[in-house]
DNA sequence: ATAATTTAAATTGTGCACAACTTAATTGTT
DNA sequence: AACAATTAAGTTGTGCACAATTTAAATTAT
């Protein structure tokens, strides 16, 4: 049964359509902090560690520096964010948040209640959801895979 | 607790690395079929119901004409499908398999066999995560919404 | 029947996502 | 010190994904 060839019964598609409806979901909420979704991720992790290298946050999303290089450029552009190399390895690039970045941090604050009050999920079901896809890319992990 | 801006207790987030991951696993599986992964969920559809018309694929898929219109001229390209106006509207167009095509099925169906090996999951569980993402999708329909 | 509306595909433009490659700096080895 | 190997960003090229627009055909309303 689930080995058949149906589209609906891949688990594959599953998640695909989800999360392309979850970024749908987003895009809205997102639109006036004029931040695409992947943006906002950028500034979520720059938000909890200001400062962190390019490197390292591409390990954090998953992301390499093809996709990360052109996206900072635009945030950098827009005004969110700067980037430094670093002095003592020129190799490396340091980003910091300017002033408009730090301070949409407090309007950004909204989105996850914005967010979880469209889900409308309970606490238990949306830790179970966790729990699921944290088990779901634990198994992905365990092949070609990347950290944990 | 799961309002805050963490990146890591972001829902969304380990929705769409999972969703990545997925992909990344299908990549080397799909590569021997000539296919990417959006190409192989229209072969899933096409194998299903061949001579769909393109309104149809992009409803089951959720993919727009912009997305689907230059993937089906490269399927059409490789050589797995063709696609002609209807005659009786002569806006539509429906797709169907060439030999190629229908004889790739074969190779296909042992898509989803190698891919459920690798995670790994025994039936049940396979339910539970189905379940979920069914139930992760309807909430997020209920907004801004597509049909069920 | 003609005009207005709706519908289906295609096109254009922007922004990921990723593989493959390039460039430059650092580290390791001899 | 000199050279090889490694590492970090950036660049190039391909293929989605989606909004907005365009084109043409069919439907509806007048």
């Amino acid at each position: 049964m689930k080995r058949s060839l149906l589209l609906e019964n891949q688990i594959c598609f599953q998640l695909y359509t989800a999360s392309k409806e979850m970024t749908r979901l987003y895009r809205p909420i997102l639109e006036p902090l004029n931040l695409t979704y992947s943006q906002y991720l950028v500034m979520l992790v720059l938000w909890e560690e200001d400062g962190i290298d390019l490197r390292q946050l591409g390990s954090r999303l998953s992301l390499d520096s093809g996709t990360l290089s052109p996206l900072v450029k635009r945030l950098i552009q827009i005004g969110y964010i700067k980037k430094e190399r670093v002095k003592e390895d020129e190799r490396r690039v340091v980003l910091t948040l300017t002033d408009d970045g730090c301070a949409l941090r407090e309007q950004a604050e909204e989105v996850p209640r914005k967010v979880s009050g469209m889900l409308n999920v309970d606490e238990a079901t949306y830790t179970a959801y966790m729990e699921m896809l944290t088990d779901i890319k634990s198994r992905l992990y365990a092949f070609g895979g990347r950290e944990s």
